[in-house]
DNA sequence: ACTATTTATTTGATATATCAAATAAATTAT
DNA sequence: ATAATTTATTTGATATATCAAATAAATAGT
């Protein structure tokens, strides 16, 4: 049985394409702003689209794991982005607010966010997009 | 304009879709070789299948910078797998050679690999598989 | 009320990702 | 032959990924 190269196997060409679109997404937002990342931003939209989540939804919503998570709000507290305080209700979770400096980073980052993605996409049909979508949560299910 | 979650996005499909895949090969190999991770086992069989490969052509195949390849070929010396030497001919290249357990290692990992990535495919027909890899290509070329 | 379990977050350890800079050998230009 | 450039690898710094274990608060079961 032949062993075949990564790089010649569809599964790495997924690799591959994440890998692409985060330099390149990283790129452009460090044209504007120098001390965030694209997951540092991810998370700062989507607590400002919902305070109220907590970080083990947030964690869901990015993919990532928990710990993971924690670092990345270490990182954005560390920066001036966000303040971390204990729930007032619950003694387990934190409460997140976002910065003066994060509102405004926000504002500057989620264009280019959504204007990578389009670049990124460009070129493919709804219809391709679909396909693509379908067919990579397909493996996703079948790695489950 | 409204802003859309990760998760609602085909480029986070692709980014869950790969991190499934990892995971799941990555348990499927330590169920067999416990210190051994997915790339560090790439690097191996590439090597193995052609021993006068450099460090800078393993990273090109494997989508690696070269510092995560110096890396990943530091841990794989570190545990014995591999041996690191000056090149005879290029002073500036090492020679990187498999030892027994590198060898013996391959032998069990190699039809676990083959396996994960059939299993990942399942359900895929092959024309499917090729509008993957068209799609995603695409998307590579419009962040380049 | 007390104990056991569950939930939310953190910490530690290790692997990988990425960029920039350092090192040093090989090659090219003059 | 020497200097300038290129090539191959490494190192340092920082961010993220992953698993396991620790912490501590909330909740459920008795």
């Amino acid at each position: 049985m032949e062993f075949i190269s990564p790089n010649k196997i569809v599964i790495y060409s997924i690799e591959l394409a994440i890998k692409s679109y985060r330099k390149f997404a990283q790129k452009n937002i460090q044209r504007t702003v120098d001390d965030i990342t694209l997951d540092q931003a991810l998370l700062l939209i989507l607590l400002q689209k919902d305070p109220s989540l907590n970080q083990m939804q947030l964690s869901k919503i990015l993919f990532k794991d928990y710990a993971a998570t924690t670092r990345i709000i270490d990182l954005l507290v560390k920066n001036g982005y966000l303040s971390r305080t204990v729930h007032q209700k619950d003694g387990r979770r934190k409460a997140l607010s976002i910065s003066p400096k994060g509102t405004e980073t926000i504002k500057t980052v989620k264009p280019i966010i959504a204007n990578n993605r389009k670049t990124a996409l460009d070129g493919l049909s709804k219809e391709e997009i679909e396909t693509l979508d379908r067919l990579l949560k397909k493996i996703v299910s079948n790695c489950n």
